[in-house]
DNA sequence: CTGCCTGCAAACTCTTTGCACGAAT
DNA sequence: ATTCGTGCAAAGAGTTTGCAGGCAG
């Protein structure tokens, strides 16, 4: 369970387990499509009304440092995240440019990739991420797309 | 020559040649390596004092949609851009984020895997980034990169 | 001439931070 | 009791925009 894996991490790290660190986390679990912070403020806040702004901002990087989130950014500004359920890493993302929405793919070869060129740089990879961008096809066809929201 | 290809797609699309954009031209192909609108701005300065950054940002977008600079996002704040000159898509960066110095690398399969996750989705790729976040191996042993910048 | 372009500065968005209070250990 | 964590509001970085005047076509 994963509520647990957060509060040994923060635990091991010396981090107090607080209402709203909790709050956060449940709301993080609660989502179950790709979020920003200001959602997961919303979400928090319905637990418990005390969550600020700033306080969602300094839990992120604890909650992503502790592989329980995962940040995605697509250069729109804004930061995603998404829980770390099932899926690892080897993940690419699929932006949807018209209904603004992002799908997880696999993508096997990114580790290997970036192994192969970093040595080759007389680097030591850390990360990877691909992403394509793409238009709806449905929407260019018909003028719609049920998955539009913003 | 791009500046030529410049102009005509400012023509086309019924845009004015002004001095400053001629400026900001020249000095994005001034720049060998990767640069900040900031950096351009700079640049374009000396060429013609009165460029502002609004224009130099204003005349960003229009020089990507002309495929005369690539905007390359690698989720530091700032965005960087480089100019298009031999290398086309098909190329992933590798960052160092040591050095931050960006280095390009061909990843020839990147259009074909957009292409074929895209059409799975109903969707029409449009372009396709891969990103590689590495550390600098020689900073590691020898406690200093030649890289090293900021 | 007409209307797109421009510089300036203010506005904007998302995120970070200083401070004094409050709560976890 | 100590500290670390918190909310608030202000600051910060990068980028965008409203406006009045300027220059390209």
């Amino acid at each position: 369970m994963q509520r647990q894996q957060f509060k040994s991490f923060l635990a091991q790290k010396g981090l107090r387990v607080t209402n709203q660190r909790l709050a956060i986390l449940e709301a993080a679990f609660g989502q179950q499509e790709h979020f920003t912070a200001e959602q997961l403020l919303d979400q928090a806040r319905r637990i418990d009304d005390s969550v600020s702004r700033a306080t969602v901002y300094r839990t992120l990087p604890i909650m992503t440092e502790s592989a329980i989130l995962r940040e995605i950014d697509i250069g729109t500004g804004e930061k995603f995240y998404r829980h770390t359920a099932n899926n690892q890493s080897q993940m690419a993302q699929v932006v949807c440019l018209d209904c603004d929405r992002i799908f997880e793919i696999s993508a096997p070869f990114m580790d290997w990739y970036g192994s192969t060129v970093s040595a080759k740089l007389g680097l030591t990879p850390v990360s990877q991420r691909l992403q394509v961008s793409a238009h709806c096809n449905t929407l260019r066809d018909t003028g719609t797309c049920r998955h539009r929201s913003r």
